[in-house]
Order: structure tokens, then sequence, then C-alpha cells
DNA sequence: CTCTGTGAATACTTTCACAGCG
DNA sequence: CGCTGTGAAAGTATTCACAGAG
């Protein structure tokens, strides 16, 4: 993981008078990075035609203490019944409400290399709410291609394209020469919502919201922790 | 930089508490995320031959905090100079060092579909001490091809790859369904730091050292910011 | 005087313990 | 009872404030 850059945004004064809304609260970052996992359970147990969970299932589910599982879902609400459990249709519902899943989200991809292309055609991003809208490259040779079931655009065109699918989010795929003027594009055609696997740190501003995946910064976690445990049968020095 | 991104784990929960040298001493988790953020800032810094950098230059580069940059520098000790800064190379080698980046990865990337292709021919990963030296598939249409100056092996031969080759590392680029069975074969066979890429929560024994990427997960985070935004204004300083 | 290193304070997360609904 | 919901406690992480080396 990587890390994540959300400025506290947490000075929302309530409206005055009755409006007390579960609905605006604001979730802690860590509860709605949790939040997708149960949204994804839940997914695949409505998918099975299961009817009810309990947090202690959720959260075998997912890797958390059920404990957590709670008071995540707390932040949304009381929505379980005591001794039974959770509606897993209901609860996926009022999940992907939370996370602003209901309305519709078009995503550009800019960059169509390897990765880029890869991302094109993830069909987890359709299957969750995710539409792929353009794909985008500044070379000439892969301009034009076909990408799954899209053309891919020229980057010069990136206003034109982003305004003309209303895009409004934006996946950078791109080297790491290239990403802090796209990135800077981008936002000044009016996007802020920026998913970047650049391998740079890319400056925003403020109310510009930038999540960065480094699979080589991943790796390096991970080695350190291997490096950390003795482990039977690797050898080392 | 919120510590909220992907929940931490697969890292060894509470060990009991050995402490040993000032040198293996434990460095906080979210600390060593951004260690390797500031291991990559410094290689561009070396590479441009920048020989010293303060802690508020390195922040300023990795979007942190600079008192934030000097905790998690003492963690590895005290190396730099009051008044001036850290000389950079000798802390790159430094944190290198800590990360356990001065051993030699071997990573075997499981599933050759377009991420797996595309994750193999990353150069982010070779420039930075990791080397694939597999690329295994199931589907008999693109067994054999070659992927960059891979081949494409068989999965049925994981056990006998990732031996022949001393993978100690694995990246599972494959879809949800096949993630489980593929894992547990992987930890069978002597792998214990997975890379998962499957949106799926993948069953793993304590001992092992699993990581996940979900690139829907990620939108999704970004959705719920951006869904509690207000129109972009001019409400800055 | 500048910039590092670090205890102390603050903020955020997770876990515990248990009240209370069904 | 069983399982949710939630204050309070414990554990982490970040920021502050300042001592101290060069």
């Amino acid at each position: 993981m990587t890390a994540a850059q959300i400025p506290p945004q947490g000075s929302a004064a309530g409206s005055p008078g009755a409006e007390q809304d579960v609905e605006a609260r604001v979730i802690p970052p860590a509860a709605v990075a949790r939040l997708t996992l149960y949204l994804r359970a839940l997914n695949v147990l409505l998918a099975e035609g299961t009817e009810r969970v309990s947090s202690e299932e959720l959260a075998e589910g997912c890797g958390v203490s059920s404990t957590n599982v709670r008071k995540d879902l707390s932040y949304l609400g009381s929505y379980g019944t005591r001794g039974v459990g959770y509606e897993v249709q209901y609860l996926s519902r009022r999940i992907s409400k939370a996370l602003g899943l209901t309305q519709e989200w078009r995503v550009a991809i800019v960059g169509a290399g390897n990765l880029g292309r890869a991302l094109a055609r993830y069909a987890g991003f359709e299957n969750r709410g995710f539409d792929v809208v353009a794909l985008l490259d500044a070379d000439q040779m892969v301009i034009g291609q076909e990408v799954g079931w899209l053309r891919v655009s020229d980057v010069l065109d990136l206003e034109a394209v982003l305004h003309r699918t209303r895009a409004n989010m934006v996946v950078l795929a791109l080297p790491a020469g290239a990403a802090q003027t796209m990135c800077d594009r981008v936002i000044e055609a009016g996007v802020h919502s920026i998913l970047s696997f650049a391998p740079v740190m890319l400056q925003v501003p403020e109310h510009v919201n930038l999540r960065k995946v480094d699979m080589a910064t991943e790796l390096q976690i991970l080695a350190y922790h291997a490096q950390r445990l003795p482990e039977p049968g690797a050898t080392s020095a």
C-alpha cells in the first residue's frame, strides 16, 4: 500500500436545524477502505442467494475482526437485526450509497501501454459501477487501435475527449516522466479524482483527490517483512 | 498522508516482542510504506547528482511532513547532519538495507493475462531490485508465448518452476475464481511473500505475507471522496 | 542560526467489554 | 441466549515543541 493523502476534510459544519444525517456523516478513511471489502463480499453472497449474514461471517470473509465490521457499519447507521445479523441485499445497497456508487462514474484511462490496456479490459471496473469511457495515448502507433470496445484517442485531444465523454475520474497509466504534465492537464480540464499508477509523487492542488498505486512499492514492503522473518527453507546469508 | 490506504495486513501480527539490535528494530508499518517513497525520491536525486537533501526537501517530494520524514528516518538510526541535511547516497543505501533490498528478490508472476503481461514487462520492477524470473498461465494458447524476455510456463508446472527459478516472491495476476487455489499451491511450494491483484480475499496461514492491490477498490475510495466534495470553488487560502 | 532528533501531546484506529434488542 | 451497537480502553500514527549538534 502506498500512501494516500486525503486532507482531513472534516470541518463540515452541519446545517442548522434538524439535519443530523447519518447520510452526511464523515466516515473515517480506514473504515471507507474496509467498506469496499464488505461490499465485494456482500455482492458475492448476493450472487449466491444468501439473504442474511452476521458480522462474524462478513469479518471472516474479509480478513477483519467482527468488532471492526460492526463499528464500521455503525458509521452508516444501524441496519442489523440483533440476534440475527444483516440483510445482505439491503446492506449492499446501503454501502453502495454511502460510497457514492449510485451515481455514474465515467473513467478515462490516460496511457495505453501494457498497463493501460490491461486496465481498459479489466472487467472488474465495469462490474463494480465504473464505466471506462476513454483510453488515450501519445504514441501515433497506438492511437486508433481498438482495445476492448474502445478506440485509443490522441492524448493531444485530452480536454476534448474528457469533455465529450463527461469523464469524472481519470486513471494515469503513464511512465514517470509524463505523469506530472498529464496530471496537470487533467486537473485543468476539471477532473479532480485521479488514480495514478505512475511511480512518481505527483503534486496536486488541495482540492484534488489523488490516490496512488505503485507495484514496486508493494514488493518493497513485502521484502521488508520477508527479510525480518526467519523463514524455514529460504536460504539467506 | 493518511495511513488508510489498503488496510495494513499480511504482516506478522502481534509477534512476541523480541527486542533485538538497534539495527534490527521493528519499523512501524506506516513508516515502512513511506520509506519506500523516500527511497524512490532519493534515487531520483542520486541520478541527478544531488549530494545532500534536507528533511524538508525530501518531505516535499514525497507529500509528507518533514517531521514525519525525520521521525521515520530516526527508526534507522541517526544519519543526518544537523544544520545540513542527509547525504543522498548514504541514506539511499541505508534505507535499501533496512527494507531488505540488498538481497536478491526473484519474482514469479502467476497469470499471463493482460495484467500479468503488463507486470512482466514493467520496467519498474527490474529498476528497483526485483527480478521477474517466471511468468505462468493455465491457458494452452498463452503457454509458450514470449512476453518480454520470458516464455510463459504452464501453471501445471508451478512447483517445478518456482523451485528451478528459486523464486521467493509471487505476484498473483489471476481472476477471482482461480486465485485461492493458486495461492495455496504457491504457499505449499514454499513461497511466503505474495502480492495479489485478484479481487478476492485470500485466506492464508499466519506466517504468510500477503498484500493486496485491488484497482476497483481504489476507484471506490476515490468515489467516496469525490461524492462528498462540493463543487470545486474558490475556498482555498 | 539552521536543520536534525526526539519526548510529549494530539489524533486516529482497533479492540474490549458489555448494554440491549429480538 | 445470540448478535448488534457503542462507550471506554488500548494501541498506533502524526504533529508539536524544543533541545542540541554543526
